[in-house]
DNA sequence: TTAGATACATAATTCACTTATGTATTAGAC
DNA sequence: GTCTAATACATAAGTGAATTATGTATCTAA
């Protein structure tokens, strides 16, 4: 598990690139997709997540669809177009945040 | 200016590893310094540099010297053997934290 | 002479997160 | 059969590293 400090601010840019990269997610299959794709490293607490999502969805940024699997209720997320925006907006901060920082740090990260 | 929040959990490991490269500095060289390497994108605020510098001092990672400088005084921050641990753990903590990221949002950061 | 840069410091506040808690369903082990 | 762990949602309390605001004082250049 990573140093959860440095995981900070980038939770929205997590959730938002999954979905556009996956589709159609519900929040908890995205909390094991992300802990997959980080090989384990990375582990959404649902403290987080959910707060997270809802707040997204409030600025617009996702719909929801709730589908009942049996007795179960799933909740769906996908991007809107606002969303698939942001999502571009996001990953090139974060990339460009990167960069800065490999700048600063003086490393190699090729 | 970065998103602020990107930041965040990340000035340790920018103060200790500037000051591994550039050997004895003070506080507001370090702003100075961190915003050149940044090509302007990194300004630190006091209210975070001087409790952070604080901090670390007081775990014992740096130690000071006060300079009179005039009637000015300079408090010049350089790393103890402790310090110097720390900056490798801190940096490489770092890196993977970012080749992590760049694993689950699926970018290329070569 | 006075505004802006240099140089330190701390207190109040913010806010994204962690931790804790709650509810309920489903699957598999024993 | 039953009980633990996994699945699936959600919110509230608390934390802590930052921002913002404030204070003090010196030096430099217009």
């Amino acid at each position: 598990m990573h140093s959860p400090e440095l995981l900070k601010g980038t939770l929205q840019t997590i959730l938002l690139k999954v979905l556009k990269d996956n589709g159609r997610m519900y929040g908890y299959e995205l909390t094991q997709r992300v802990k997959e794709l980080s090989e384990e490293r990375i582990l959404l607490t649902e403290g987080a997540l959910y707060p997270a999502l809802h707040k997204l969805e409030a600025e617009g940024m996702l719909k929801t669809e709730v589908v009942s699997m049996g007795k179960r209720v799933r909740k769906y997320y996908s991007l809107t177009p606002e969303g698939r925006s942001l999502v571009k907006e996001r990953v090139s901060e974060l990339i460009d945040f990167i960069k800065t920082m490999s700048s600063v740090l003086n490393v190699d990260l090729a």
